[in-house]
This record gives C-alpha cells, sequence and structure tokens, in this order.
DNA sequence: GTCGAATAGTACGGCGGCGAACTATCTGAT
DNA sequence: ATCAGATAGTTCGCCGCCGTACTATTCGAC
C-alpha cells in the first residue's frame, strides 16, 4: 500500500469543494510540481558547494560537451534562457575567469563563447559531483521504473520539441 | 522505436567527452528538467489568459480548496514560498480584490487571508480551465503510464517530505 | 509577575531573469 | 551600389523572489 503524502490531501480537498472536475491530470501535475522544487534544490546544492548556479553550471556544461566554441545565442537557445538573460550569465563568468567572449572575424555581429583552462577543469570537477549526485537522487528507484520514466518523459517532451 | 531528441544528442556529447561517467542519470535529469520547463510554459498560459500567475493562482487555490481562511505562514508553507515572497503575493492579490487580510483577534502577531466573493468566483472559472488544460497536455500518456508516473513520482516524493 | 526566547508578519536590499528598445552589422532584392 | 529588413548582442527598466533585519506580540521558565 502507498503511503499518502501532502498531494492526496490536496487532491481530496478539491474533491470537496469541486466535486465536478475529473482530478487525476491535477494529481500528477501537483506531485510533479513539488518534486521539481525539491530535485532543483538538491541539485543545487553541488553547484553551490563550488560556487556556481545552476545556470551557470549548465552554460559551462554545454560549451564543454559541446567540445567547441559556441555563439551567446546558440547557448541561448539550447538553455532555453533569453539574450538578455544568456548575456548576464556570460558577464559573471568571464568576470570569474571561467569563459572567455573571442570576436568572430567573419560576422562581427557574432562571437564566439570559449571555455578557459580554470572553467574547463571547474566544469569537469563539478560534472562529476554533479553526475554523482542525481545518480544517488534516482537510487530509490527500481531499474524498471527508471525505464519507465524515460519511456514517459521522452513521449512528453515530444510535444514540444 | 523511440526517436531522437535533443537530450539524447547532449547525452552523445557528455559520453564522447568523458566516457568515465554513468551518464543514465543525467539523461533522466535532462528530459525531466526540459520537460519541466515546457509544461510550466504550457500551464502558464490559462493563467495568463485570465490575467493571473501562476504563483498566485497557487494562493487563491489553496485558499479555495481549503474550504476557509488560512495565515501567511501556513499558505507560504503550503507553497514552499519564503514568508517574504508570500507578503508580496498577497499585497498583489489584496490590491486586486482577490483576497482580504483578516486581523485575527485571538493572536495579534497574526492574521487571516480569506478569498473576496470575486477571487473565489475567478479561481472557481480559472481552476475549470486549469484542470482541462492539463489533462489535454497529459493525454498522450496512455492510462498505464499514467498509473506510472503516479507512483514513480511519489516514490521519488517520500524522500523529501 | 517578569523577562528572555520564540513566533508572525513586514520592510529592505540584492539578484537573476524577461521583454523591449537600441546599436552594429550583414543580407538580398532591385 | 543601395537600402530596407533581418540578425547578434547588449542595455535598460521592471518584476518576483530570497535572506536578513526589524517590529510587535506571545510563550514559558522561574
Amino acid at each position: 500500500m502507498t503511503t499518502s503524502d501532502g498531494v492526496d490531501l490536496l487532491i481530496a480537498q478539491w474533491r470537496r469543494e469541486r466535486p465536478d472536475l475529473d482530478l487525476s491530470a491535477m494529481e500528477t501535475f501537483g506531485r510533479l510540481g513539488r518534486l521539481f522544487t525539491h530535485l532543483g534544490r538538491a541539485v543545487d546544492e553541488t553547484f553551490i558547494r563550488f560556487g556556481l548556479q545552476r545556470g551557470e553550471y549548465d552554460v559551462l556544461a554545454t560549451l564543454r560537451r559541446g567540445g567547441g566554441p559556441l555563439t551567446p545565442s546558440t547557448l541561448a537557445d539550447s538553455l532555453m534562457l533569453s539574450r538578455a538573460g544568456m548575456t548576464s550569465r556570460l558577464d559573471r563568468l568571464e568576470e570569474l575567469g571561467l569563459v572567455q567572449r573571442v570576436a568572430n572575424r567573419e560576422d562581427r555581429r557574432s562571437m564566439y563563447v570559449t571555455l578557459t583552462d580554470e572553467g574547463r577543469r571547474l566544469t569537469d570537477e563539478v560534472t562529476t559531483a554533479h553526475v554523482a549526485n542525481e545518480t544517488e537522487l534516482l537510487s530509490d528507484l527500481t531499474p524498471t521504473e527508471r525505464r519507465h520514466l524515460d519511456t514517459i518523459a521522452r513521449k512528453l517532451l515530444r510535444r514540444f520539441e
């Protein structure tokens, strides 16, 4: 038998107040929403230990895994972030000495962003810890459940990407 | 066969750069992260249509389903929000005429927050549309997948709540 | 009864992000 | 060759939230 959680209470309250509604989707969304918040905080702990924010790490990781320089616009699109937001992230990362902006001679409107040696070193170090943390956070799930989750997430994502 | 998505590319890139890492958890997190962003935006569209923000709706909904007045602290805890953040949400909602702050005579430090008639009416209207939207957003999943997702989310949540 | 500790809510300052406006540059139709 | 429109990146102003400090009030040990 499954133990009841805060979302069960939430649904029970809605059922009492609005018996006309089909609440099954709300239950799923409710649980996912709280889960996202918790997982987000748990993931952030790793980054904070290394003096980074999640958004900053995301930029570093995108550069690192890409294996070469990327433009601010490409980074913004990859990370679902506005261009203005990317400008300020890059400002911070450049200030920290983790990233460099390099002019693009073929198109002077544009530029490349590259990891510095220190940026690359730190990214590798943080990534190792981050991946271990993520693995641990999912360790309650059985392999079958992991497979189900991947299948479902992939299916839901298809509508958007 | 499953079509490949952006996260597959992300993982392939990491595998090339860091073959030492076990990336299966990162794949799940990657897909969940993007999914949360997309679902969040899709859900927000309903609220925007009614001139609300998601956080504001969450307050209204918590009051509505609770069936009675709640304190700002209780609301903040329910919604995983700081007290300061709740103060400003309540300021906005009060300005909109959707909630009222009522003094608590038994503890003058505290107070109750209640829905106005208009707040209750709007909450019911928005909730109907919101639930329909959520239902539609999950409509690609089979009943079995829905069950799996609920089971998994519940299991993962248990660690945090 | 008194007074230090705990609690409820708010004010303040700072931060990261967004959308819109702006500058510089490139492209393509003519 | 020109010039209107598209594109890359930044600046600016705003917004919601957080953490901290503060005020007012209540609780509890004595």
